[in-house]
DNA sequence: GTCTAATGTTCAGTACACCGAACAAGGAGT
DNA sequence: ACTCCTTGTTCGGTGTACTGAACATTAGAC
């Protein structure tokens, strides 16, 4: 079903360059499961899994469940940038929300 | 190991006023593992599942999965203005994350 | 070329995800 | 009380997630 998230995957531990052992690793996996998920996708890999995965990544589980394109190039920007919102008081972001607001309307 | 997220699994669907069945159909899966998540917390859901749940819920995976507190009052506004910001062009995106970075900054 | 070390691939086995269907417990009527 | 309907709970079975260890391949070094 998807095996756009191999792709990803593969892709980006390249990126990182890391080997499937050194990724299994970090992710406290095992570089033959890691291998599968880049290769064979196995139908319902666990969340836990995908997330330790995504974080030695330096993405997130939603970028990798994604069903749409690439991006991804700004992907570690955006995931910090919206870490680093999340944790600002409910005022503040309110502020952002309307800054933001603006932009999205003109089109 | 994480018996928070059946926790939170079972406030949001009270939250929404859903039923078992109700969410179950609207996750894609069975209100039998629903009770489970919600009860048993099985030890590795798959992502999938969980992903489904989290967006019949109006929440992410990765607030299911976080192992902090709750806060989730807001969760959904966070979310939708996280789907909002990453449709924005490059340009935009950085020009908002320097104001966030400006917020960031005091403290 | 050979040797060695690192990386990648395969395979068999155990534990569990996930479901359907049966069963139990409310709750609102009468 | 009893009936009906809605919701929640339990249980058995099938397929597969995930692992460790064996095996294969590649890449240098000599």
């Amino acid at each position: 079903m998807n095996s756009a998230l191999g792709e990803k995957i593969k892709k980006l531990r390249k990126k990182e360059k890391l080997t499937l052992d050194k990724l299994a690793e970090l992710a406290d996996s095992s570089k033959s499961y890691v291998w599968e998920l880049e290769n064979n996708t196995p139908p319902r890999p666990s969340a836990e899994k995908l997330s330790k995965i995504a974080t030695a990544l330096n993405t997130t589980l939603e970028f990798l469940l994604d069903s749409s394109g690439d991006v991804q190039e700004e992907d570690a920007t955006d995931v910090t940038f919206y870490r680093n919102y999340r944790k600002l008081d409910p005022v503040t972001k309110s502020k952002i929300r309307k800054i933001v607001d603006l932009w999205d309307d003109e089109d």
